[in-house]
DNA sequence: TCGCTTTTGGAACAACGTTCCAATAACGAG
DNA sequence: CTCGTTATTGGAACGTTGTTCCAAAAGCGA
């Protein structure tokens, strides 16, 4: 098997390539989840064996992280750029979700590694929008880590969710969730989540998600422009 | 060596127990860390074998839930129920963060299981004090889940910030992010975060996330309290 | 005292990320 | 063109992980 072929061009016909090991790497995460991506099934997709790929990368770490900053950098390149400043920030808030609705694994790499690159680029596509949105330059760091907070808590549970309910359906999923708080034991000891039980089951995520970034904005505006309380 | 002993009462003086092995699971995590956590060490620190832990416990999932549980719950129960309803709602948001501070490992487990035992109290605990809020009963589901949402993102982010720096101390190593901020190439495309790293280096978690909570409370009490818009 | 069930702990397994290395292609200097 | 040097390749091997399996031991009701 695998003849030798002595004598040809090139070893292979197509260079591997840090590039091309990130390509692959995403290849197998959305189509097979985070738990698929190992250096056997990266070896399998580029017909090469994990010596070669660790000459291009240093560990799986560096692969996940540059497939994040590369996913965050082009679903932050679709964001138009002709809104105001409160339409450019939800513009962005709602390009992560959708990112993280189509990549769920990105979510859970995000929380990974602290302040990694694609991280960078997510603090700086919310930041960029609060001087014209009137946010009091003392308040900038702060609101910008709010709203980066917010998009990594949904981006994680978001993450952790799809995860285990790959094979099982999202709402069946949800709704045995529901059925938990509405135990006696349960309920009993928990009559907020008990009332919330039947909106968990029905919410809509983006909606949701949506509903947040308001009262975010809506605080931001309330505290920190035109300088608000202390 | 370990001489049989061959009759005597017990195998054991202390009966193993689910209890007991996510004491010390518990720990090794306050000890040394999320990835100290294996069934090796926790075979030792408990005297017995990977066998013994499984008749109890089904996974290592199940010991990280119910042990990021049980310190969910118990910070909990130290929290003053004397307060009105938005000192409430703070002294549990400050009590998370106090306890991600203490147990950072808790912050990762929290993002591996979706609506996980420990979520459950998390999202009672701040839901308790809605009514007494005045929200508005349509946008409970969503202010609670907000904020959950916002503590999980900065617990994982603490999380993981704390894992890199175990060694490293983390002022020095928030002052190399920083640096990397104002590096010229990146600094050409990234203003805002270049303006904002000198603020990076020197913030203060607890501060920046009871400011965090500040935004959202505030942007609860103006959209969903009295009724709001829409 | 005997039979059955629970509990124990260690051996064994498959899979993982990573390291190492011999073989090969590419390339610059002569 | 030729040759020594470097870069690149891919597979074998290593140590560690979570988990499974099983035989021995202890507890317990009849």
């Amino acid at each position: 098997m695998t003849s030798p072929t002595p004598a040809r061009r090139s070893r292979r016909t197509d260079a591997l390539s840090a590039a091309a090991i990130i390509d692959a790497a995403i290849a197998v995460l959305d189509a097979e989840g985070e738990e698929a991506l190992t250096f056997r099934a990266l070896s399998i997709a580029l017909e090469t064996g994990p010596g070669a790929i660790y000459h291009h990368l240093a560990s799986k770490q560096e692969i996940l992280a540059a497939a994040a900053q590369r996913l965050v950098v082009h679903a932050l390149a679709d964001v138009p750029t002709d809104l105001d400043a409160e339409g450019g920030i939800r513009a962005v808030m709602l390009a992560f979700f959708d990112l993280f609705d189509a990549h769920p694994w990105v979510g859970t790499q995000l929380s990974r590694e602290p302040w990694q690159a694609a991280l960078l680029e997510m603090f700086e596509a919310i930041g960029a929008h609060l001087d014209a949105l009137g946010v009091d330059e003392r308040y900038q760091f702060t609101a910008a880590s709010s709203l980066l907070n917010f998009v990594l808590g949904v981006a994680g549970q978001h993450a952790s969710a799809t995860r285990l309910a790959r094979d099982l359906d999202r709402s069946t999923f949800l709704r045995d969730i529901a059925e938990g708080w509405k135990d006696e034991a349960t309920a009993a000891s928990h009559p907020f989540s008990r009332r919330m039980a039947d909106q968990l089951a029905e919410h809509d995520d983006r909606q949701q998600y949506s509903d947040g970034i308001d009262f975010v904005l809506a605080g931001i505006a309330a505290v920190a422009v035109e300088g608000g309380l202390r």
